[in-house]
DNA sequence: TTTGTTACTGACTAAACAGTCAGCAAATTT
DNA sequence: AAATTTGCTGACTGTTTAGTCAGTAACAAA
């Protein structure tokens, strides 16, 4: 019914099929249904729908890493709770999560602020900063410490899409990984 | 004067600046100081030029790791030559590091065949797998401690590249951080 | 000398595409 | 009931771009 959610959804759909620059507006009209017209009453310009999916998707994930990290208390929780959170979501919405990714690794990141790119970052790094204060961390630059902790993510998210193991499994993998992290941390 | 090279050369600099899509032929010719139809006596399409350029870097790229590593014996030996050798020449040739970065995010991958993306990851696996046997690495997936190993690589080539150290902080860097991972495999 | 080949040129074309716009029907306001 | 606004349409256009092609100059082979 709501045409610009349909049009988001249609344009995620093609975008991660056949990358940005692959799929013409046209076709994203087709695919959901509507005028070629309506697409540019939604959204003025096709870059201006790019950037409005991605942000519509990074929020829905952030809500989503927020609700369950909010009753944790100790480091080492709250830092698994990020962990798994962005995980799961990331499995459970694998084409959301495609897109990210693609997004990311393309010149369109250039076109939104980089406060906008940061901004859900800040609390990670905050907590690695406390995690120097009481020694449970080691003492490495916060910004080595956060790239080791994303690409360990991204990489093992990677080897998860690939394996489509079941939901035990998946849990399993996660927790196993965790603790490689924060051995490697610690 | 080799106008297949130089055309090679412009294509880099100009997809790096600003992506596939948004680099048409008849400027990578301008920049290259050679007309449009040469492009095409030397390249059949577009693409084709794009996984010319990917297969030549990606070739360069595993000459110097190779080269790097011919004379290691000891597991770890190795694996640290593959690690810091990858590094180093990433941070050498940044433009066409993230040439390669660009291209692997990116839709062209799916036309080149799977096995010439994957058969320079060949050797890194049966060493891990060696691993094993000798009860060095931790008994897990190989896939999984695979994918640890890319991902640490990425994200710490990632941190160089934001950083902009010196030749010696880098190097530090690069040692410390295998450390970790050595650490964490083992 | 003639014939062929190789490396290269740049004007041209056909197709694709982002974005426009005049207009319409339904809902809302006056 | 009239006027205005909103949501939406789809035919159309100006521009951009990958790829073509007829031709040329230099050199070599027959």
């Amino acid at each position: 019914m709501d045409k610009r959610k349909r049009l988001l959804e249609s344009a995620l759909k093609l975008f991660v099929e056949f990358g940005f620059h692959e799929t013409p507006t046209s076709k994203i009209a087709k695919e959901a249904g509507i005028a070629n017209g309506t697409l540019f009453y939604f959204f003025a310009t096709k870059d201006a729908l790019v950037i409005a999916l991605y942000t519509d998707i990074k929020s829905q994930m952030m809500a989503h890493v927020a609700k369950e990290i909010e009753n944790k208390t100790s480091l080492k929780e709250v830092l698994k709770g990020y962990y798994s959170a962005s995980l799961e979501w990331a499995m459970k919405h694998k084409t959301k999560f495609r897109f990210i990714e693609q997004f990311t690794n393309s010149t369109y990141l250039n076109k939104i602020a980089d406060e906008a790119i940061q901004e859900h970052l800040q609390p990670i790094y905050k907590l690695l900063k406390q995690g120097f204060k009481n020694q449970v961390i080691q003492k490495l630059d916060v910004d080595m410490i956060f790239a080791l902790v994303s690409g360990h993510t991204f990489s093992i998210n990677q080897y998860l899409v690939t394996k489509d193991f079941s939901k035990n499994k998946q849990a399993k993998v996660i927790d196993e990984t965790f603790e490689l992290l924060w051995k490697m941390l610690t």
